[in-house]
DNA sequence: TTCACTAAATGAATGACGTTCATTTAGAAT
DNA sequence: ATTCTAAATGAACGTCATTCATTTAGTGAA
C-alpha cells in the first residue's frame, strides 16, 4: 500500500508538535530501544520528512530533554504528601531509578543539562523539597541531599543494566581470590536480583544517614553550638 | 613538513599495540575531549591509517575499555591496607570519582562491561574487598556494598560536571517556591563547590548507613537471631 | 484586500564517523 | 622454500545528524 506523496509546503494543519514528536519518541525507543531512535525513523514514524522535525527541535538533543522531561512526570512523588521522610523517599527513589532504568541515554541528559525547559522535572523537585521541609530539613542541606540521592539512583539505574557476569574475573581468578571469592558468595541470600539488593542496601544507608547527620547539625544548632 | 609516506604492507616493527594506543588516545582526549576522540583522529596522532587500528582492537569500545582499564590504575586503594575501613572507603571514594568525573563517557563502560577484560579494574576490587573482610565484613554483603557505593560515585561523578545553574527554574520559579528557595539558599554555608558539598554528605551518610547496617546484622547473627 | 512575514513542510546535499575489504609486505612456522 | 599469519595502506560504504533552497499556507499590518 502506497503512500499519497505530500507535496512540498506548509500543510494547512500542522503535522509535527513538541507534543506529538515526545509520543513519537517514545514508541520508537520503546520498539526499537535507543539505537533505533534516529531523527529518520523518528520523522518516518511520523510520516514527515526527516528535516521537518528540525521546525520543532534544535537537536536531537532536544528530542531526548523532551522525552526525559515527559518520564519525570512518571516519577512517583505521591508519598511526600502522606508518608514518614524515610518511605516517602524511599519509594520516590525506588520510582525514579524504575523509570530510567530503561533509559540510561538520558541520564548523562538529567544530569548535565538545566532544568530550566523541563517543568515536568522542575514540579517533581518542588514536591520532593516540599516533603523534605516537611519533615524538618533545613532549607540550606536540601539541595545538597536531593543531589546525593539522585547520584546514588543514576548510578543504580546503570547497574539494573549491567549482565550478570559483570564480575567474572575469568582468567584473572587466581590473582584476585577474595574479590571473586566475594562475587561468588554474593546473592546466596534468599531472592531478588544483584541490583535490586544493592540498591536497597545503599538506599536504606544513606537514608538513614541523611537523617542521623542532618538531626545531628540541628541537635548542635539548637543547642547553640557550632 | 611534509611526512614520509609510508607503503602498505606489514612494517619491520609494529607501530602499534595496545599500550600505545591507550597512550594516544589518553593524550588525545587530554587535548581535545572525548568529542576529539575519534579513530582518525587517532589514528592521526599515532601517523598510521585509521584501518591500521583494527588490527589491534575491535571497535572503539574496546579502545574505551583499555582507557578506562589504565584509569582504573589511578584509583586510590592504599588506604585500605593503613586506615579504618570508614577513612579507606572515603579516600577511595574521592579517588575513584576524581578519576572519572573528567571521564564521563567512560561510565557506561564501566558499569555495563564485564570486567573480565581489565585487569587493573580486578586488582581495584580485590584491594577493596580485602579491606572490608579486615574490617570484618561477611563475604556475602561485600560486593553489594561496593556496587551501592560504586552507584554514588558514578552519579556524583556526573554531578561534578553539572553547571552551575542547573537547578535555575527560569520562568517557573513562581511555580516552584520552595525548590527555588532552597536553590538559593544552596551554598549559603562557607567555602567548596556544591557538587563537592553533596558528595561529602552523601558519602559520610552512605559509609555510615552501611557501617551500622552491617554491624546490626552481625550483631544480630552473632546473638543467633535470623 | 493586499502584501509582507513567518511557520511548516519537502527533498537534496553535506560532512562526520565507525567499520570493512582488497591489497601489500614482512616476520614466523612448517 | 613455502605457507600462514600479522600488520600496514587506501579506497569505499553505510549510517547519522544537520543544513539549505524551495514551496506553500496562515497571520498581522497597512
Amino acid at each position: 500500500m502506497r503512500q499519497l506523496r505530500r507535496p512540498a509546503g506548509r500543510p494547512p494543519q500542522p503535522l509535527l508538535s513538541s507534543a506529538r514528536i515526545t509520543s513519537a519518541a517514545l514508541k520508537l525507543i520503546g520498539r526499537s530501544g535507543y539505537r533505533g531512535l534516529t531523527m529518520a525513523a523518528l520523522a518516518k514514524s511520523l510520516n514527515v520528512a526527516t528535516s521537518a522535525l528540525y521546525n520543532h527541535v534544535n537537536s536531537k538533543q532536544d528530542v531526548l530533554l523532551l522525552v526525559e522531561d515527559h518520564l519525570m512526570g512518571r516519577v512517583d512523588v505521591s508519598a511526600f504528601s502522606n508518608q514518614p521522610w524515610e518511605t516517602a523517599v524511599s519509594m520516590w527513589a525506588h520510582s525514579y531509578r524504575q523509570v530510567f532504568a530503561s533509559h540510561l541515554p538520558l541520564i548523562p541528559v538529567i544530569a548535565l543539562l538545566p532544568v530550566t525547559d523541563a517543568p515536568r522535572t522542575i514540579t517533581m523537585y518542588e514536591a520532593v523539597t516540599q516533603g523534605f521541609l516537611t519533615a524538618g530539613w533545613p532549607a540550606e542541606r536540601i539541595i545538597d541531599a536531593i543531589v546525593a540521592l539522585e547520584s546514588f539512583i543514576y548510578g543504580s539505574a546503570y547497574d539494573v543494566n549491567a549482565p550478570t557476569n559483570i564480575f567474572d574475573a575469568g582468567t584473572q581468578v587466581p590473582h584476585s581470590p577474595n574479590f571473586s571469592a566475594a562475587v561468588a558468595r554474593r546473592g546466596n541470600l534468599a531472592g531478588a536480583n544483584n541490583a535490586d539488593a544493592a540498591f536497597d542496601m545503599g538506599l536504606k544507608a544513606l537514608i538513614q544517614g541523611l537523617a542521623a547527620g542532618v538531626s545531628a547539625e540541628m541537635g548542635a544548632a539548637t543547642a547553640g553550638l557550632h
